[in-house]
RNA sequence: GCCGAAGUGGCGGAAUUGGUAGACGCAGCGGAUUCAAAAUCCGCCGCUAGUGAUAGUGUGCGGGUUCGAGUCCCGCCUUCGGCACCA
């Protein structure tokens, strides 16, 4: 009966094979001139304990496309690495009252065991951590000189800050606008903050997404709205019996002359002056100075006002309106004042029906009447009217006019404006780098000399949630500087500043002359393919190519761009399910738990778990904490093996869109690799290996061989170009269900079968590794799959085929399928399709009107 | 609010350049094997009508272009993701 050696057991060949990996340090990558490069990188992790699924997801596509890679021949690099800084490890100092530091090398320890057990071909070698000094000294080097030319500066900003606590708390740590560990109302503040001036880069990373082209449409055009480039003009008005002035930043000179009010932030200079001596417009501030200001909000938020008392004067009419405080209104963004046209802006029209401002139209659809101004703002370009002197311009003649005429006179410029702002790279924390920063008794700051660094984080601290360690411990920023005293910024890097070159130090992860060795970085870079959450799709991915650029500037790096081709992957789901306890509260049952039912359709009809609650199905959704329903990597491949786990992630649905984990479907995966070993000892067991003679196939082994080699080219193509991994997967099984089916023992047989096999191993090996490695041996070979096999090439003499099967339609509905000889003519087939019994019946009484034909594939006639 | 993505059987998905809609897998149903079960193997499987051959219908909704539309165009609807201190 079915013996021990002849079943699959991934549970013994996994660690057997990842050990003979590690022993032989198979994935090690060296420069090597005379070799294609190929630099694999996948967005390293944040060590926060576990590896989660999303993790899994993202490693085995860069496992899967640098294997596939490494069969092509190419000199593959996958490297891996941590992203160690962050607040997390702040979190969980607090919560076990350990060390960050501690905390974060116990969970790197525990999560590179984890995913050695993944089967990933990672060089080992090169891995780095950010957190530690002899990485982030280089980037505190190199802050120093960006410094010096003059990239970066100091400038008071407005932060989230708790009262109580007497703390800054990032976007997430304010909940409802209160903070998250002591409820307080939270403010905002300003304190100053450093800033790289990447706004210099603007035009040049606009420009070169049009290099890009191996990154997917929507992550270009996400960063170049996140740019954000606009043409307008900015405009100087006077303050109405005063020295003062206010300056605007508008995209629609057209409409200038339908200004009615003018709206600024509570934070603008002239809202300070005129809530001196007006209290409720200073406490009507204060309220707006407390308000959270991310995007999202201020675009939901009630829109409120308050008059200054003031007056602007119109530059052209000389008429005066009122200026507002605006809550809406951001000191941050452009000049920290709008001019309000109501007639043609939402807000500005939401804002004047509210506080009963006056709304002039100005703007006319150019082919029709004055727009009805009582439903809504009229918001498209158009034709000028109650415009005076530029009536009937359109919207560059007006654009023009108007920007001319004030220009001359003084008040306006034209100016490109961008959304971007400058990077703020400071955080008032401990776990991070700290910013190499020095203040000198006279007030004179400076950089941390290079001899002195790198400015280490001391890792013996006390964390208590509240203020950084850095800010209470005096021997550590009490320093000096050429012999005088000194003091040091306390606060550390954005974590961001980590992540924007590390791509860039695995080329040369040991090297102690700087950043990068510049042989190295010139060898590897750019990175070839890049595979990581969309989450990332903006800040980290923008960051990464303005660093890439600051470094090229730096001469350390050739190119413009780091990253030639980025897939991202979805998210990974799975079902939900709680029951509600007698204290109201949803408990959440993971799905593993949940006994289920279901209807012959399949839905879920009744959900339980073992203590018997009826369970509530939430759907599918976002794995998460919180909902209980994460799948732990480490139990499903203890129970089916990595190979296993990353069959059904590669193969359940595209890399970039969600990913449905379902305990069936993991099964499933399963049972074709089960399948695939049983065929494989099948065919051993029915003789060796016998060559492949052409001239002695017949019929069935024609059609065999015709369909591995369509397979061949199928699976080259998913893999190399469009990255469809799911339909690779779906193409080789569907050639091992067609070679199931086949099994003739003798020599012709034999050699078809092998032939087949070898093929389909080569295929499978970048996503089911462990499995191929042992079945290509037990197929008789002798060369090393990882690095000396090579990926199966398309024998064409084998796709031709002598039959082509035509459709025949009627007025675009299929009828009839007629099999014609490759080599017939176009005639002779349509004739073919006219005369065929099948369409007879439907072109009956009918003039045939029009034939087409289409080359191999179908004939349709067009009948009335 | 703005920006982006996606809507196809009971489910995940396939259909790559406008040319056979539903590949492959899951679930389900029927059968074989088994004392029985698991596992495995074989078959069926969009919907409606029909014993059946077959016919009609069908890719979120409403229009359009075309010999032909899941695919292109216009207008909607729904769901999901991002929005600068989470990384």
């Amino acid at each position: 009966m079915a013996t021990n050696d002849t079943a699959y057991n991934p549970q013994e060949i996994e660690p057997e094979i990842q050990q003979y990996w590690q022993e032989h340090e198979t994935f090690h990558a060296c420069e090597d001139q005379s070799r294609e490069k190929y630099y694999c990188l996948v967005m390293f992790p944040y060590p926060s304990g576990k590896l989660h699924m999303g993790h899994v997801r993202n490693y085995t596509i860069g496992d899967v496309i640098a294997r596939y890679q490494r069969l092509q021949g190419k000199n593959v690099m996958a490297p891996i690495g941590w992203d160690s800084f962050g607040l997390p490890a702040e979190n969980a100092a607090i919560k076990n009252n350990a060390q960050p530091a501690d905390w974060t090398y116990a969970n790197i320890a525990y999560m590179k065991r984890q995913l050695k057990s993944l089967g990933l071909s990672y060089d080992w070698q090169r891995e780095v951590a950010t957190c530690r000094p002899e990485y982030y000294k280089w980037e505190q080097q190199f802050f120093g000189e960006l410094y010096k030319k003059g990239l970066v500066y100091k400038k008071v900003s407005t932060v989230n800050w708790c009262p109580n606590d007497q703390t800054v708390l990032a976007n997430e740590q304010v909940v409802d606008g209160r903070c998250w560990r002591c409820d307080a109302k939270v403010e905002l503040r300003e304190i100053p903050q450093w800033y790289l001036k990447i706004t210099a880069y603007a035009e040049e990373l606009l420009q070169d997404i049009d290099k890009l082209d191996g990154w997917p449409e929507r992550v270009r055009t996400m960063q170049r709205n996140w740019i954000g480039k606009s043409k307008g003009l900015e405009i100087t008005f006077k303050v109405a019996d005063s020295e003062d002035t206010v300056t605007v930043y508008t995209t629609r000179p057209d409409t200038f002359m339908g200004i009615t009010y003018m709206a600024i932030s509570a934070n603008h200079p002239l809202a300070r002056k005129a809530c001196e001596h007006n209290a409720e417009l200073a406490a009507f501030c204060q309220e707006c100075r407390t308000q959270k200001f991310a995007e999202a909000d201020i675009a939901t938020m009630e829109k409120k006002g308050m008059p200054t008392g003031l007056n602007a004067v119109h530059p052209i009419t000389g008429e005066k309106f009122p200026i507002l405080v605006a809550n809406f209104v951001i000191m941050d963004y452009g000049t920290g004042a709008v001019m309000s046209v109501p007639a043609h802006d939402e807000r500005d029209y939401e804002f004047a029906k509210k506080y009963n401002l006056p709304i002039k139209g100005v703007i006319r659809p150019a082919d029709g009447p004055e727009p009805d101004l009582s439903q809504g703002a009229f918001t498209d370009h158009g034709v000028l009217y109650n415009s005076g002197e530029f009536d009937g311009l359109n919207f560059e003649q007006a654009f023009d006019a108007i920007a001319d005429k004030l220009e001359a006179q003084g008040c306006a410029q034209r100016k490109v404006n961008y959304r971007l702002r400058d990077w703020c790279i400071s955080r008032q924390r401990y776990w991070g780098a700290p910013i190499p920063m020095l203040t000198l008794e006279d007030g004179t700051i400076v950089p941390e000399k290079a001899e002195n660094l790198p400015v280490t984080l001391p890792t013996d601290v006390k964390i208590d949630g509240v203020t950084s360690p850095l800010k209470t411990d005096p021997s550590w920023y009490q320093t000096s500087y050429e012999g005088k005293p000194a003091v040091r910024e306390t606060d550390t890097f954005d974590t961001f500043m980590e992540s924007s070159w590390y791509f860039a130090r695995y080329c040369s992860p040991r090297y102690e002359g700087g950043m990068v060795e510049k042989s190295a970085a010139d060898y590897w870079l750019p990175v070839d393919q890049y595979i990581g959450g969309i989450e990332h799709a903006v800040l980290h991915l923008l960051y990464s190519r303005f660093f890439f650029k600051l470094m090229r500037d730096a001469g350390m790096v050739s190119g413009d761009e780091p990253f030639k081709r980025l897939l991202c992957q979805g998210m990974v789901l799975a079902d939900a399910f709680y029951y509600v306890n007698e204290a109201g509260a949803r408990v959440w049952v993971s799905p593993l738990d949940a006994v289920v039912t279901r209807d012959d359709k399949g839905n879920i009809i009744k959900a339980v778990d073992a203590a018997g609650h009826e369970l509530v199905h939430e759907g599918m959704i976002k794995m998460s904490k919180s909902k209980n329903n994460g799948i732990d990597p480490e139990d499903m491949v203890r129970l089916y093996g990595a190979d296993t786990v990353r069959l059904f992630m590669m193969f359940a649905s595209p890399a970039e869109l969600t990913l449905e984990w379902r305990q069936s479907g993991v099964e499933g995966a399963n049972r074709f690799l089960k399948k695939l070993w049983k065929q494989v000892c099948d065919l051993t067991a029915d003789g060796a290996y016998v060559p492949l003679d052409k001239s002695a196939l017949g019929h069935e082994e024609k059609q065999l061989r015709s369909l591995l080699h369509r397979t061949i080219a199928k699976v080259s193509d998913d893999i190399g170009r469009r990255q469809t991994f799911n339909t690779a997967i779906a193409s080789v099984m569907e050639l091992l269900n067609a070679a199931a089916k086949y099994n003739r023992k003798d020599a012709v047989g034999l050699s078809v079968r092998y032939e087949i096999y070898n093929a389909a191993v080569l295929m499978l090996y970048p996503i089911v590794p462990h499995i191929c490695f042992k079945l290509y041996r037990m197929l008789g070979n002798s060369a090393d799959i990882d690095l000396q096999a090579r990926w199966p090439e398309v024998d064409q003499s084998a796709l031709t085929a002598d039959e082509l099967l035509i459709v025949v339609q009627v007025n675009g509905k299929v009828r009839a399928r007629v099999t014609v000889p490759a080599d017939m003519g176009e005639e002779e087939i349509k004739q073919t399709a006219l005369q065929d019994a099948g369409t007879a019946k439907y072109l009956e009484g009918k003039a045939v009107r029009k034939v087409i034909y289409v080359k191999g594939r179908l004939v349709n006639i067009v009948a009335a």
